[in-house]
DNA sequence: TATTGTTATACTCTATAACTATA
DNA sequence: TATAGTTATAGAGTATAACAATA
C-alpha cells in the first residue's frame, strides 16, 4: 500500500469544489425531475439510457453496468417505470435467460417533456457562469477523468467486471 | 418562463462528464469510508464540517445548512455520530434552543484515520491522470460554478433561506 | 458451472408534519 | 410569532443472499 502524500491545497480545491458542485447540481436536477415528471434521478437516467439507442430494447444486466447499480436494484425500479407505463419487458429472441427493456411512447414523451426542463436547469446552475472556453476545458478535464475512471480497477481487485457509468 | 434553448453538444457532454465523474468518485469514496471507518458520505462530511472550526462545537441548524440536509434528517444523523462516539452534544449558554455539537476526540482520530485512504482514492481516482494545470483548471471553473450556484434563488423562488454545501 | 434475473428481507436514509421549548 | 430541535411515521431506495431457469 503506497504511503499517502497529503494533497495540495489546489488539488483538495479542486476535489471539494467537484462534489459540491455536482451535489448541488444533481440535487436541482432531481427537484425539476420530481415536480415535472415524478421521476427520480435513477429513473431519468434508465430512461436516458434505453433513449440512446434510438433503436430498440436493452437487456437488463447492460443497463445495470452502465448505472452502477446492483441487479436486484434495478429490478425494482424497472417494476416501478412498468407499473407506470414508461418501459416495457420483453423476452430475448436470442437468450431465454435475458430480459429485453425498452422505453414505450409513453415514456418517451415523458423523457422528451422532462428534458427541457432540465436543460434549462443545466443551462442555469452549471452553464450560465461558464465561457464556451470553460465548457471546453471543463469537458476536456472531465473526460479524461471519466476514461481514467472506468480503467481504474476497483482497489479490491475483484474478478468481477463491473463498468459504469452515471449517465 | 424562457425557452429551452437546446444545448450544444460540447455543453452536454461537459454535464454529462461532471455528473458520470461525480457520481463514480463519490461512489469510490463512499466504499472506502464505509470499509476503513464504517462512515456514510454524509456522516463523513458531517465529522469534517465539525473538525473545520478547529474550534469547537457547531449549532445543529448551522450544520444542516452545510449539507441541504433536513433538520430531521441531521438529528437522526447526529443520534447516530453521537452514539457511535464520535460527536457530542452540549447546550449552547447563549440561546436555550440551540443544540451545540462537537467532534470528541475518537471523532477526530476516525476522521484524521479515515482521511488517509480518503485522500488515497482522491489521488487514483481524480488526480492521478491530471497535470496540475488541469487541477487548477478544474478548481477555478468549478470554484466560479459553486459561487454561482450559491448565489441562484431556488426556481421556486421561495423567501426561504437555504444555503447549501455539499462539503 | 456460469449467467440472467427475481424474490425476500433487512437496513439506511430522507422528508413531512406535529410537537415542545425557548426567543 | 418565529425559531431550534425532536419525534413519529411513512416511504423510497439499496444491497445481500437464496433461488429458478437457461446457457
Amino acid at each position: 500500500m503506497p504511503d499517502a502524500a497529503p494533497l495540495e491545497p489546489g488539488q483538495l480545491a479542486a476535489y471539494f469544489a467537484l462534489m459540491e458542485v455536482g451535489g448541488l447540481l444533481q440535487h436541482a436536477v432531481e427537484q425539476q425531475l420530481r415536480d415535472e415528471g415524478g421521476l427520480s434521478y435513477i429513473q431519468f437516467q434508465i430512461l436516458a439510457v434505453l433513449s440512446e439507442g434510438a433503436d430498440g430494447p436493452q437487456r437488463m444486466t447492460d443497463v445495470a453496468d452502465r448505472l452502477v447499480h446492483s441487479r436486484s436494484g434495478l429490478t425494482y425500479q424497472i417494476a416501478q417505470l412498468a407499473e407506470a407505463g414508461w418501459v416495457a419487458k420483453t423476452s430475448s429472441p436470442d437468450d431465454e435467460r435475458s430480459v429485453m427493456v425498452s422505453l414505450t411512447p409513453e415514456g418517451r414523451t415523458l423523457l422528451d417533456r422532462v428534458m427541457a426542463g432540465h436543460v434549462q436547469v443545466v443551462q442555469r446552475f452549471l452553464l450560465d457562469p461558464l465561457s464556451s472556453e470553460d465548457v471546453a476545458s471543463l469537458g476536456d478535464v472531465l473526460g479524461r477523468v471519466r476514461a481514467h475512471m472506468r480503467s481504474v480497477p476497483p482497489r479490491s481487485a475483484a474478478p468481477r467486471r463491473k463498468p459504469r457509468s452515471h449517465l
